[in-house]
DNA sequence: CCGTGGTGATACCCTGAAGGCATCACCGGA
DNA sequence: TCCGGTGATGCCTTCAGGGTATCACCACGG
């Protein structure tokens, strides 16, 4: 009748290992058990998810179908359970995770007013991070930005910012007022983990460093392993002084967006997510106010 | 460790009800066996999801929380199963559901030339279904009108049409080349089930019949018992002979939105998705070409 | 004041599923 | 041919889920 969690989270280890005995040892049981409790599984729903021949194991369509739905349901069992505790510790608490240079206090304020009684608590996210912490509630809603994987969750654009160049201080063009993507035609990337750091081109995979987070970034730029792309706003909240920001006004703009867990319904969520579109155009300010002034004065400042 | 989804149904049941007698009754357990579910349940999660008091059952907050979250894990679960059952029994299959007045051959062909291999089924949905209908997957991408609750699903808009008004035949306003809203100000409305037909106002609950789609939208409005509003597009494939549509410019709008569960994550589906955006323009026009340069001359046709 | 009906909880039993261990059947490679 | 490694089977134990009978509690009417 109901479908078994733990017999679908059987089932994912032996997907992702297309091994039975392995996956019974990761998952800490016999191996002959998870033989029985996978064949359960496939008498539940009716299909047949492995063939076991000769060659080893191997999906077939439904165990393709159920492997990707598998995820996003556990996922949200995950996070019903740690929401369910939250409300049980009488913690009237908003998680919101933001990324890097997104400013979070407009709509805080905002929502706080009109709910006092709820904690707006505030955590910083990566990309590779965004999607995961909402999916399994370690996170309430999310300043994110694009790309994002849109599977499970609900987002909604807010607003876009430049992308400025990150180089290193001696740069060749380092004098200059901006930069257009041509001139870095020819330059090694950054090998970072968030793809809106390379909007344009991917680096080789094996080229170099994989980098995660913008003062890794800030410190790979400076020692000379190659340039990379910010969103302008996170220039106001990072600076290195071996490291120059510089406008490139040709490259597509950087998307902000909100996003949540599209299982969540809840009217507090609801109430955050209509403050934060109508503080939207504010928090896009707060990226604004000290770089587009100083414009390229900026290299002077953090040179 | 992993949530049982047959103890969060029996929850279901029982925060429904508030009564643990009847709601074992509707589940055909015993209530000593729904008891120590519910129990079980709240040792498992930690945390009490009810106060049994002198004064009957009531939630607590944990148990408001989960209730909110229960339905739509529980509808993820049906859908899993119910896809996994599809491609087990090796369904290239896609069901795509639509309001009246839709049109979905636009799409579906363009669609059908990137996958000849999947059928588009297609099947007519009403308002009160739309988003169960796609949360428990029996149909994968959903042509829906707003408003819709979101929760748990991604919205995404098409195109917006203009509303008509539906009057009788005989109605005083019935010569007119429009109305305006004004005009029709005292009007009874019909009650129908999906609010786009009440952009405005809201009948009296009490006030007389429901109804449940277009047709009998039709009778009831050519029976006298009220005026209702439709998008322009349903004009086209429904109409009566005592009847009338008439512009009515002043009426907001209706959207048309494409929408499939958020917990879905398909290329198959994203692919309908892409090519139901890349239609819209058509898919609108099909619903003008007949009514738009008719404007009130289809008093005389209809009437 | 005391029954009485209705509520959810408890006690006790039985069945079946989930776990373990030992072993089998099968296959590829030395 | 044997052997290591795979998944499947057989058999046992434990415990969760189901049932019935009953208790404890409370509101209410006589």
């Amino acid at each position: 009748m109901d479908l078994d969690l733990r017999k679908l989270r059987y089932f994912v280890a032996v997907a992702d290992r297309l091994h039975f005995g392995r996956a019974a040892d990761e998952l800490h049981i016999a191996q002959p058990v998870l033989s029985r409790q996978i064949r359960a599984l496939e008498q539940d729903l009716g299909a047949s998810l492995f063939t076991r021949d000769r060659h080893g194991v191997a999906l077939t369509d439904a165990g393709r179908q159920l492997l990707a739905d598998a995820g996003p349901l556990l996922a949200s069992a995950h996070a019903v359970r740690r929401r369910v505790s939250m409300a049980a510790r009488g913690s009237r608490r908003l998680m919101v995770g933001f990324r890097a240079g997104i400013p979070v206090i407009p709509a805080a304020r905002a929502f706080e007013a009109r709910h006092p009684d709820v904690v707006v608590d505030v955590q910083r996210i990566e990309w590779d991070d965004q999607a995961p912490m909402l999916l399994d509630g370690r996170i309430d809603v999310g300043y994110v930005r694009l790309p994002i994987d849109e599977a499970g969750l609900r987002v909604t654009p807010l607003y876009t910012e430049p992308r400025v160049a990150v180089l290193p201080a001696g740069h060749r063009l380092a004098g200059k007022e901006e930069v257009t993507e041509a001139d870095l035609a020819g330059e090694p990337l950054v090998w970072h983990a968030d793809p809106s750091t390379q909007p344009t081109r991917r680096p080789h995979p094996n080229a170099g460093y994989l980098v995660r987070g913008v003062d890794e970034t800030l410190e790979h730029v400076a020692a000379g392993r190659g340039i990379s792309f910010l969103a302008r706003s996170a220039t106001v909240f990072y600076s290195h002084p071996e490291v120059i920001y510089m406008p490139i006004p040709d490259l597509a703009p950087d998307q902000v967006c909100l996003a949540v867990a599209a299982s969540r319904t809840s009217p507090v969520v609801d109430d955050f997510f209509t403050a934060a579109q109508a503080t939207a155009e504010i928090t896009a300010e707060c990226g604004n106010y000290e770089m587009w002034q100083l414009g390229s004065d900026a290299v002077s400042k953090h040179g």
